[in-house]
DNA sequence: CGAACGTTTGGCTATTTTGCCAAATATTAA
DNA sequence: TTAATATTTGGCAAAATAGCCAAACGTTCG
């Protein structure tokens, strides 16, 4: 793996790593339904706004979502909305997971 | 988001974390193309051995890949090969920041 | 058996991440 | 202008992660 290589899977790593929080997680999947204010995830989820607000900067910094300010508020919304496509294959992944939990039991 | 959501998150959000680091995401490209041991990542990798078997701990704990022994060496290979699938769209997403950064430039 | 090899585990420190609070900033409303 | 609202930023302490070394473990070979 040369430097250019490695760089290569730090820039993808990074991309991974925004959306490999709970929190961020849940975030991304709303936003792929359409844009949300800042506000609107204050109100759903568990978390000082400070909070919130660092993850929605975790996910722009890594260009997965952008966001636009009017008036107030802050709407953010999915730059890269294949984003979203591979979570079929992360459910398959806990799936699997739960089958072998489960055969474990029997 | 209640209780049994929020550990789904939390699992999804796991799966995500253990390809979150360079050395872990190609590891997990280079078992896609097929199975390999312990000490061929060894070969390739400049980490203490040590640090390799403890990513490939994390992989396989997180349901991404299984492992073999046979004989004195331990063989990995890709459990749910999907995984590698959405890794064209996290080179979208580099991509795209790529463009913005030239964006800059210009 | 004992030595060599391949791998995992334990333990430690350094670094990174998380999340809260408080303070700063920006926009709108009074 | 002051106050209220929405959001970001700075700073800190707690928790999680990374990576090295040393030690343990299991397998094969002499």
């Amino acid at each position: 793996m040369n430097a250019k290589e490695k760089l290569l899977y730090e820039a993808k790593a990074k991309v991974l790593k925004a959306l490999a929080h709970p929190t961020r997680l849940w975030m991304a999947e709303q936003l792929s339904a359409g844009e949300m204010c800042v506000c609107e995830f204050v109100d759903q989820i568990d978390a000082d706004f400070s909070t919130i607000s660092k993850h929605l900067s975790v996910l722009k910094q890594a260009g997965i979502v952008e966001d636009d300010k009017r008036g107030k508020q802050v709407y953010y919304k999915m730059k890269v909305p294949c984003v979203m496509n591979f979570m079929s294959c992360v459910e398959a992944v806990i799936e699997s997971n739960a089958k072998a939990q489960a055969a474990l039991v029997k």
